[in-house]
DNA sequence: AGCCAGGCTACCG
DNA sequence: CGGTAGCATGGC
């Protein structure tokens, strides 16, 4: 019995469908049609460095601020003062350092001229570690790699499935190789954890 | 009034 | 390699 996918279905019966990842601020439950465009896939990168260890509420705040005064766009991020983007985002957190790592992810979201990024890649520009380069090619590119935050390890920690907390790398491949590469399933279970997580501590 | 949130970098031994 | 201080706001 596969344990890994066992869990992923009583989570699914017990929360519903999550629908992550919410553009224009709006969850589109049932709806993995997100990212629509260009313009939201930049959306997207710019939440997955906000929302680093902070809640979604708060780097949602962020967004609409750079929204409002119409900066969702690479070239206007690459244009601003990074003391004004500081200041714009500091609801967000961490304002001055996530106002350094937006100006660097737009660097290299330009140079890549549509292209799908690698993990290599992304894993060597400032700012992003891990979690946030799984987050990206998951929620912005659609690729189907799943995602390990804090909850997923306590997750099997709770669960029994492990003994002994994995290192990033090792619960990541746990999951990927019991469940089904697809893109709606990763995003689909990633959410669960959380919102089971969040629910139940 | 603390404690924590959908982490990462830099630096330590 | 593993461990940890620092970064900061807002909600409960």
């Amino acid at each position: 019995m596969n344990k890994i996918k066992k869990l992923y279905e009583e989570l699914l019966r017990e929360h519903g469908h999550q629908g992550w990842w919410p553009i224009n601020n709006k969850y589109t439950p049932k709806n993995y049609g997100c990212p629509r465009n260009e313009k939201e896939k930049y959306e997207v990168i710019l939440g997955t460095i906000l929302t680093q260890n902070t809640t979604w509420r708060n780097a949602a705040k962020a967004l609409d601020e750079l929204r409002r005064k119409k900066l969702i766009k690479p070239r206007e991020i690459s244009k601003i003062k990074q003391e004004r983007l500081a200041r714009i985002i500091r609801s967000a957190g961490y304002h001055n350092q996530k106002a350094n790592y937006l100006k660097e992810i737009t660097k290299f979201y330009l140079s890549l001229k549509g292209r799908t990024p690698t993990r290599q890649e992304l894993l060597h520009v400032k700012g992003v570690g891990k979690e946030t380069a799984d987050s990206i090619l998951l929620y912005a590119y659609k690729e189907p790699v799943f995602v390990v935050d804090k909850y997923t390890k306590r997750l099997l920690q709770r669960e029994k499935i492990l003994k002994k907390e994995k290192d990033y790398d090792e619960t990541r491949k746990i999951f990927m190789d019991n469940i089904e590469k697809k893109y709606e399933t990763y995003n689909e279970y990633h959410a669960l954890i959380v919102q089971e997580m969040k629910t139940k501590p």
